[in-house]
DNA sequence: TAGATTGTTAATCGATTAACAATC
DNA sequence: TAGATTGTTAATCGATTAACAATC
């Protein structure tokens, strides 16, 4: 789905207004079986004969995603890529806006990146007492990502967006992580290098 | 199998000297089925009856993986999350070394980040006479992915790891090509918690 | 109306799970 | 040998693709 958004967004800006499963199909190098059936499954979006509306689609496709709600985001820990999160400005338009950084070094505090400032993680309960905070990105060192995270599930905390390289352990199973596991990547890039080389 | 990998690992760490399926199974929330049959894919790593020896299995998926041989990484964009990457000192334990972050902005020229040094599109070639390059991190911003990359793929890289939100169009198939589209995993964790929020 | 293209059902494929025989 | 646990086949499930009737 984030997919589809990505090339309907694309679509806009080129000025596209209706675009078949057909022509979408040859862009985003799936079927046009699977798209119909995709976007079928979340409603009937199309007119047959016709095609679908760009416009009409990336809208319904945004709300089916959440994105007509602004998500508040904190960063715990204000390393190399949590500054790289939070100076990254392409989110918002997205609605994600980054609210403060957390980090453990007492050397940072009073620092800020493009407005956003850097915390103690000892403030973490006191920030959350006074900011609405949807989503928590974890970017510290894996050994202490279950115990803040389990920290951020007491805080209410809907949703966890996972860079340290555990897969947590939560105690609240309705808390949704997503994880973005570069070294996982890095592997997995290796592995196909090989197998291109070897088959053919 | 990169998770494979890491669960094996951590056991190493711990000392774990073997491990049956069904342990296996139980810490990745995997069946155990599902790790026999991806296991013996790769060959009889196991032995019926013992299950399978931690270091064995974590050496032998390594080799699959081809993290036995050295990678070289270029960066190019060296924004911040390219500077991020470059940081990250980690994946060098696992034989991942950047040895370049390239960029168009005059001003990082002559910077260097963990005496990596930072130098400008323009000398690409140059230096890719020079080193070897076996995977290039895309971290500039899209419209110029195109053509990077296959400038990339001229100088016959095998790899791409894109960071950049489009997927790439490549004139040689058989470049390898990892996306981490870190916008589509934002929108992906938003639809997950629209989810968690309307069943239960 | 004729043509285009969706929505939707049916067929295919691949991946996951279950079961159990082989064997350490 | 008996017990444990893999390797491997067979069954199940879900996702992808093909086909075509519905309809704009």
């Amino acid at each position: 789905m984030p997919r589809y958004y990505r090339y309907l967004g694309d679509l806009l800006d080129e000025g596209v207004e209706r675009i078949s499963s057909n022509e979408l199909s040859e862009k985003m190098k799936v079927t046009a079986s699977q798209i119909r059936q995709d976007l079928n499954n979340f409603g009937g979006f199309g007119q047959q004969g016709y095609g679908y509306n760009v416009q009409y689609l990336y809208d319904e496709i945004g709300r089916i995603l959440g994105l007509q709600q602004q998500h508040n985001i904190i960063v715990i820990g204000a390393g190399n890529l949590g500054q790289a999160l939070a100076n990254y400005s392409k989110f918002e338009k997205l609605g994600f806006m980054i609210i403060g950084l957390f980090d453990v070094n007492p050397g940072l505090l009073g620092h800020s990146l493009r407005g956003i400032p850097i915390m103690m993680l000892d403030d973490l309960e006191a920030f959350a007492g006074e900011n609405q905070i949807d989503i928590a990105a974890l970017t510290m060192p894996k050994h202490s990502a279950d115990s803040v995270a389990n920290r951020l599930v007491k805080l209410g905390i809907r949703a966890i967006w996972n860079f340290a390289h555990v897969d947590l352990d939560l105690m609240d199973k309705n808390v949704v992580v997503e994880n973005v596991h570069l070294s996982d990547s890095l592997m997995q890039l290796s592995y196909n290098m090989l197998q291109s080389s070897q088959d053919l």
